[in-house]
Formats: structure tokens, sequence, C-alpha cells
DNA sequence: CAAGGGGCTGTCA
DNA sequence: TTGACAGCCCCTT
């Protein structure tokens, strides 16, 4: 257990449904740049009955990382499309979709 | 102690 | 708009 990964459950929870970031964006949030791929590792080890929405976490490219064919990719979409996210050809529309944490707003362009 | 791999990213062709 | 490369950080062998 590490003050790191406290941090990058603490900044998952707080992404709003309907909404998504990406993994370098929770890094960076909790002030870790550079550890996007340990924020999918650690989302990786949590429980299967955790509360965190890591459904709500997807690569830069708005896209999955997972392979479309597993289960987990497949889990991972329909609770997003469960919560309003739309995928067109297996990608979301970051523009509209992605979260802005905490301080935004004015400007949706 | 060194090497390999993983739910990644940004840049260049 | 894709595809290939080189960095980045941590954990397990």
């Amino acid at each position: 257990m590490t003050s790191a990964e406290q941090k990058i459950w603490h900044t998952v929870a707080l992404i709003p449904v309907g909404k998504v970031a990406s993994y370098g964006q929770i890094a960076r949030l909790c002030g870790l740049p550079g550890y996007a791929r340990f924020v999918g590792t650690t989302l990786r080890k949590l429980p299967a009955d955790t509360a965190l929405p890591w459904h709500r976490v997807v690569n830069a490219q708005g896209r999955i990382s997972f392979p479309p064919d597993s289960a987990s990719y497949q889990r991972q979409q329909q609770r997003l499309q469960q919560e309003g996210v739309i995928f067109q050809q297996q990608k979301i529309d970051m523009r509209q979709f992605q979260w802005h944490g905490g301080s935004e707003s004015a400007g949706e362009y």
C-alpha cells in the first residue's frame, strides 16, 4: 500500500457519471506525472466489489486498453454506455466526454 | 542487483 | 488517421 495508490483511488472516485478520464490525466491530477501505467496497474489490482468507477478510466486516445474480445473490455464498455457515454467504432469522443478534473467550466472548447 | 513486462503517452512518418 | 518508437514508473522474477 502506497500513498500514490491512495491518491489515485481518491481521484478516480471523483470522476462524475457520464464522464471519463485518461490514465495520464488521473496521474497528473494526483500530482504524479508519468505514473500513467502505474494507474492502470493499480486499478487492475482493485477487488471486484470495489466502489471505484475504474471503468471511467480509459487511455488518452479515448479507447479502452483491453483487447476488444476480452470480457473486461465488454464489461467496461457496457458500464460506460449505461452511464451515458457513447462509443463510436469502439472509441469515445474525448472532446465531449473527457472529464476536466475539478476546475474548468466556461468554454466547452 | 539486473531484466522483463504492464489496462500508457507524446512525437514523427 | 493509423502505425512504429522511445520514454516513464513500479512490481515481480
